[in-house]
DNA sequence: AAAAATAATTTACGCGCGTTAAATGTAAAT
DNA sequence: ATTTACATTTAACGCGCGTAAATTATTTTT
């Protein structure tokens, strides 16, 4: 870096000798300029350390190459790992990805889009609330700038979607557990603003009349994301009470288990698949805790990183072609079983 | 919204009837006009849905509404709880925060920097590595952009800090472990590269020499933020070789405790403070799972809230005082001590 | 070697807003 | 009613870059 500052690409023009318009191009896409021009652009780029303004770049753009990535909760385990490999993935296509948290509150979700909007991002990547969120204003939002929906669906919506196959991964660990001790009941919340809650639920059902047992669905009041604290609460309760009819208890996802796990210690009941223990208890969507559980947790792993790419790659592909036309998609990953002590 | 669609502050003002230089104060401080033409312009916003555009308005300033907001890893539930309150401070003052994590990577730290530079940011609110960062870069930014360092000091810094007394969290959970059973050792890492962890062990040598107690510190191999691992794998081997000469452990965060709850758990070591316990274990942090573990573990909780705010207004502060030069001060909150199970 | 294709340069305009200076308007204070 | 203080309007410039058209230079193809 010389000791000159240089304000502006023209002056970065005059230092280096490469014309405006030839340096405009090379910032929006180095490629597009002959090597040797980029090599001797580069080469002064060493020496002066220029950066073009990002705003005047942007103003007379009508899109840019920011992509959105909207998460319900980023302070939730699941929604940071996905979060974070999605931006990877964009970071990677050289885009620029904003992640932004709804914090819980689907009001946060329209917000959130509307401060995007104001960004014109080339594209979104939203993993949406579900039952929570506004329908309306992602379906217009989705009109108006390329998106993909991730995680959660919507259904009826005109946008592509990449997620979990909830009927395959519930189906898995239903399996497992009958297989290797009494069938599971489910645990869940009564209201669950998820759409993947209710997918479980329904795997559930189908899975155990399957296997030629009655489903048994305890749902539990509780809203919010405070998920370990309705598990331990409403779930040590159940436990207390004697009302599972089995001693197996699938959660509807792991933060809820870990809460049941909590209330189990707490009265003294051994959990785990020993002769010696009480109670089985699994999770879904293997929480980066739940190695660490005491038992550690059984659950589903969920492929964050196919699913992260995927998502990715589907926006861009919509990007590239301009054509949001495209016919709607929906690619779902199986999950895996991970066995460890609890179940 | 009319159908009316406004393209620019031109158009918005003659179907407002407000001229375009009075909108422009209008919407860099709605403060800055009269009342009534306040209440004019609210209406007629509420007709037409305007928005200026976010890179016309910044391009010619050489400072924005924005503040970033620097965290080492956004994936640790403590940094996320910290970020968040910071961001709703940025946020109530009429900001706009921008929250980037380093994803454990101290390399990172200058590129978010460097990244926030072109923002032109009006503030920074930086959580540094310690050890790992890059203090020269960081000691530059800090003289081109008003900046408050928050929760992990860097020595001879010239920035504002704000965080916990380390001696006083400390010492605090020292003299209860002490009272209520056997003197504690210290569990760590060899080779803390944050801060506090280096705080927090002189300030349990301090501790346990004023109440007369030989110091036994036990630090352990690894690296990186998988700090539940390290302490199960670690911290497991220590308990299951009795390498303990009490049967209290101090860990120098929650994370590395949960790992050594787990070892515990897994060994058939009877974790609490109860006759029938075989050791007791303690952290520091108050992390958001720590009231989940098994059992429920004692530690210090950090006033996430206080530190935020203070940190947020010492940094509006600068910026409005246009003064870097005011004299560094640095702000301690107290711990306090969350008494739970596991000691 | 000349012809064709591709790339870089020159010139020039516009984007949407910040900002300033002078002129005009409005409200508060004497 | 007049002065004073303050707000708003009018008019106009500039920011840093995107972008387009016409020209010139360079590379590739024949």
């Amino acid at each position: 870096m010389a000791p000159t500052k240089i304000r502006n690409m023209e002056e970065f023009a005059a230092i280096s000798g490469i014309s405006r318009p030839t340096l405009s191009k090379y910032f929006n896409n180095p490629d597009s300029v002959r090597k040797s021009t980029r090599q001797r652009i580069e080469a002064a780029l060493e020496l002066h350390d220029y950066r073009p303004n990002v705003y005047a770049m942007n103003q007379n753009r009508q899109t840019t190459r920011n992509i959105g990535v909207i998460v319900p909760n980023l302070a939730d385990p699941f929604f940071n790992e996905i979060g974070r490999a999605v931006e990877v993935a964009c970071i990677e296509a050289g885009y620029s990805p904003i992640l932004l948290s709804s914090h819980g509150k689907p009001e946060l979700e329209a917000e959130n889009l509307e401060s995007l909007r104001s960004l014109k991002p080339a594209g979104v990547l939203l993993a949406p609330f579900g039952r929570g969120s506004d329908r309306k204003a992602i379906e217009k939002f989705g009109k108006d700038v390329p998106m993909v929906l991730f995680d959660a669906n919507i259904s009826d919506s005109e946008a592509s979607f990449v997620g979990t196959d909830n009927f395959q991964s519930v189906g898995l660990i239903v399996e497992y557990l009958c297989r290797s001790g009494e069938p599971p009941c489910l645990f869940e919340l009564e209201t669950p603003s998820n759409p993947n809650a209710i997918k479980r639920r329904q795997a559930y059902q189908l899975s155990m009349e399957a296997h030629g047992f009655v489903p048994h669905i305890f749902q539990v009041k509780g809203s919010g994301w405070n998920f370990e604290e309705i598990g331990q609460s409403e779930g040590g309760a159940l436990i207390h009470d004697g009302a599972f009819p089995t001693n197996t208890v699938l959660c509807s996802n792991d933060r809820l288990a870990i809460g049941l796990l909590s209330a189990a210690y707490k009265l003294g009941r051994k959990v785990g698949h020993g002769a010696d223990c009480d109670i089985r208890i699994a999770g879904h969507d293997d929480h980066p805790f739940s190695r660490f559980t005491c038992p550690s947790l059984t659950t589903i792993a969920q492929d964050y990183a196919a699913i992260a790419e995927r998502a990715a790659s589907s926006l861009f592909r919509i990007i590239d072609t301009e054509k949001t036309l495209s016919e709607r998609d929906e690619t779902l990953f199986e999950g895996k079983l991970v066995l460890r002590d609890s179940a």
